[in-house]
Order: C-alpha cells, then sequence, then structure tokens
DNA sequence: CAGTGGTCTAGACCACCAA
DNA sequence: TGGTGGTCTAGACCACTGG
C-alpha cells in the first residue's frame, strides 16, 4: 500500500510533467491541495517536500510553490543499476566481464569497503555499452562475503544489481559518488576505442546496504560525450559538494 | 532566530562530525531525542529529516537510525560562488576576468535564460586560481536584466556571488548543474596551462533569483585532479540523474 | 491587510525489526 | 513482543509576501 503523501506527490508530479503547470508557475496553496485530496495540511507538506527534494518545486514563505523544472530525478536503481538505468530511459545496453579474480584488499578498497587490509576481495572488469556502442569500462571490487554470488553471475550478465537482488536477496540502500576527468590510459583506451589521454568522465562510488554494510567500491569510466550526470539544488536541498584535488582520505 | 529543529539538527550534526557518533553507530531513538530537547515527536522528525537530506544519516523502519558519514554537504553559496567555496574550504582563491561584453542571447542561451533569442545579455570569460594555480575556466552569459550590475564589478573582483548580493540586492536560490568531460580546445589549453586534448571536467550550470528568473548560464571548465564532485544518494533521497548525450534539449 | 508557507504540538495507529 | 520509525490528524501561532 502506498502512502497517502506519495499518491498525491506522484499525482502533482504527473502533473508538472505533463505541463498542467508550466515552469515558473504557481502550485495551489496548501490549504486547497488538502481540502481537493481529503487530507491534513501536513500530509500534503509531506507530498511538496518530496517534489521539492527531486528539485521540481521550489518554495518561499509567504508566496506560492514555484515549479522549477518538469524532469525528475531516477529511482536509486536507475542510477546505481547501468542496465535498469538503460532501460527506462529506453536505450539498449549490454555489457560483458573482461577480466574477473580474487585477491586481498588494498589500503584504499579495505577503507571503502569497511575491511581490513588484505581480506578478501573480488575484482570484476566489466565493458558496458549503448546501442552497441561501448561507453563504459567498470572496474568494480565486491566484498569477499558477495563474492560468492557474483561469481554465480553469467559473464554477459545484463543487470548485475537485478541478478544479486533475486539470487542472494542483496538489497543497496545508499551510495556515494565521486565525479572528476581522467585521461584514457592505455587499456581505458583500447577497451572504449578511444585515443590514449583523451578525456574520460570517471565516476567512483560505493555502495551499501540498508544496515550500512558496504558491498562494492567501483571506478567507472565513460567515454566523453556518451553521458552527463545532472543535478537541481536549492538554498534548502544541496546535496553536490565540491572538493579540491581527487579524493577525500579514507575515514 | 534559528528553529528548533534546524538546532537539533545542527547539534546532531557536530556531534557526528566530531566523531561522537561513529559511522555505522546508531542514533538514539526520535522518543529519547525529544525527550533530550524538551520538543515534540514531529521536531525531532524534521531535525533528523535534515540530516538525512545531507547524506548523514539513514534510516529504516523498525531499526534505529544509523549514522552514514562524518562530512556535511556545503551549502548553496558555496557551491554555487567558486570564491566562497574555496574560502570555506581554507584556500586561496583568486580569479580576473579576461574578456566580457554585450551581444544577443543565442538560441540555447536565450532557452536557458528565459529570453527571446537575439535579447541582449553579457558574456564573460573569467580565470580562475587556487593557491596560485588557474584550474576553472568560466564562460558565463548574464541575462540583460543584471548585466549592468555586472559590469560596475572590479575585473579582478574575488567573488562575484557576493558582490552581486551586497551591490545589487540579488539573491541567488536555485541551481541546475550539468557536469560531463570534454577535451581542452586551443583556448582552453592556452589559459588553463594544458595540452590541447587534454581531460576537462565540465560544469554547465543555470542559477535563478527566488522568484524563479533565470539569472546566469555558465560553462565552467577544471583541470583534471584540481576538483571533484561528490554526492551521497539513497533509495530515499536521489537527487543524481544520469543523461545519454550531451544535454537535455531545452525546455 | 488577507493569504501563504514555516514551525511546533499532542496524540493516534500502523508496519517493521530485533530479541 | 516491545521498541522503533512511518504516516496522518487537527489545531495553533508566527513570519513573510503581495496587493
Amino acid at each position: 500500500m502506498t502512502a497517502r503523501y506519495a499518491r498525491i506527490a506522484a499525482e502533482l508530479r504527473d502533473a508538472i510533467t505533463r505541463g498542467g503547470y508550466a515552469v515558473g508557475a504557481q502550485l495551489p496553496s496548501e490549504a486547497e491541495l488538502a481540502a481537493r485530496f481529503a487530507v491534513s495540511r501536513g500530509t500534503v507538506r509531506q507530498a511538496v517536500a518530496v517534489l521539492a527534494a527531486e528539485g521540481l518545486v521550489g518554495s518561499r514563505q509567504g508566496a506560492r510553490r514555484i515549479v522549477l523544472g518538469r524532469e525528475r530525478s531516477q529511482s536509486f536503481a536507475e542510477l546505481h543499476s547501468f542496465a535498469q538505468w538503460a532501460r527506462a530511459a529506453g536505450h539498449r545496453a549490454g555489457g560483458r566481464v573482461l577480466a574477473q579474480r580474487r585477491r586481498g584488499a588494498s589500503a584504499v578498497e579495505a577503507a571503502r569497503l569497511a575491511l581490513r587490509p588484505g581480506e578478501p576481495v573480488l575484482s570484476v572488469l566489466r565493458l558496458r555499452s549503448l546501442e552497441g556502442e561501448p561507453v563504459l569500462l567498470e572496474r568494480t571490487v565486491y566484498a569477499g562475503w558477495i563474492a560468492p554470488a557474483v561469481e554465480r553471475l553469467d559473464a554477459d550478465c545484463e543487470s548485475v544489481t537485478r541478478a544479486l537482488h533475486d539470487g542472494a536477496g542483496l538489497v543497496l540502500a545508499y551510495g556515494e559518488h565521486f565525479i572528476d576527468a581522467v585521461a584514457a590510459g592505455t587499456e581505458d583506451a583500447r577497451l572504449l576505442a578511444v585515443r590514449r589521454g583523451s578525456p574520460l568522465l570517471r565516476q567512483r562510488r560505493v555502495t551499501t546496504t540498508p544496515e550500512g554494510r558496504p558491498v562494492e567500491w567501483s571506478d567507472d569510466r565513460y567515454r566523453a560525450g556518451s553521458v552527463t550526470f545532472s543535478i537541481r539544488n536549492s538554498v534548502d536541498a544541496n546535496p553536490l559538494v565540491r572538493q579540491v584535488g581527487d579524493l577525500r582520505p579514507a575515514r
């Protein structure tokens, strides 16, 4: 059963997306929405808070909320799974494992995965494609405790996230992402079919379970021009952080 | 006067940042916090919602909240103003205007700034440095209505955002950011002191007033290795969006 | 000035987690 | 099964916006 506020948020989001409210237009007042949906003002406020967090609407005390944009953020699953994202966006995704081996965690990997250096991890190199073109090179390190489930997967498994969810009951809940630009190395260049030294968009990320247990630490490199990340922020909701240098020190 | 929930959020954030709660540790229950701060449960929930939006804590129904990380997102001002960000992070920022001229808006610029093509805009090229090293090339287009205030600024004005706030009463409230990687062009390479074709981290952004009126559309290019963006997300709060190609079509 | 969103309360019921 | 967070209500007061 979906919560009342979630259904109200969905209805308003649909109206915005379909153009019922233009960008810059005002939303109805909270009292008006409360009457229309027959709920209390608190529930209406929960609903519009969702839209505000998505960056779709903004608000100022004393004035009605305004529409800031018409496109919604993707679901968490779509952001963490290349295959699920591509499918939802209407693209044809492919992928295959190029190399896979067990080894001991390096110092950085251990810090990211909350392990001790030398503890077993599974290192996987995957090449992923969009519309048949190679666009993404993933170098992923899985914590040892999930490694057996990963090794059972097909080499050309389309969605690793989905397979681990269905097969091993693995649920991912939180992620931290670090985005910067790097020059393609020799291996990057060969596999992504670009020249050595050409620009790549790098996204390093760690993903954890609902309990906060790290599952994977990945270095993903996109061919320039293939993918863009976007974020909408405000005085109230400000998820994006800019940092000097390569990466913050490990915890 | 700061709101109660904001002060409670600040106190909890401090405790997390100082290490009073380790990463992975549990937060006190809502009832416990309500008693400790002598507020209702609703107020406590508002406070922890702030921390959740900052990516510091996560929650699951039935279990206590857990600490996910120790570092807080930057303020909106710090994200939009290179100078304010650098100062807050303890770095020495510099910058100067290399070129500045009025012209008519292109089709893309007009769409981004909610103008008609050909309406007057002010185009500015700025080079910004960190610790004396050039790291960022900004190509900014200001809407015509704010151009006079921008033209009154010094060429080596440290913080444009701050100067426009103090001088013209301009308040920025919302932003949308598009992040990808590009190869340095001839001008980029010369000004940032890198080789042509070397990787740059590009952040294009549009910033608007509290009323939703677009102020500036900017193409910012960082030298590779100088800056990293980071984002923490979850099933509930998911601000990051991945898109195919260069940039979504204009609204 | 009336309308609107921002804050806060006190209580209720439920779904879920862990022991 | 008891404690926890998730949802919802009904009402109150305040700060701010806008005509």
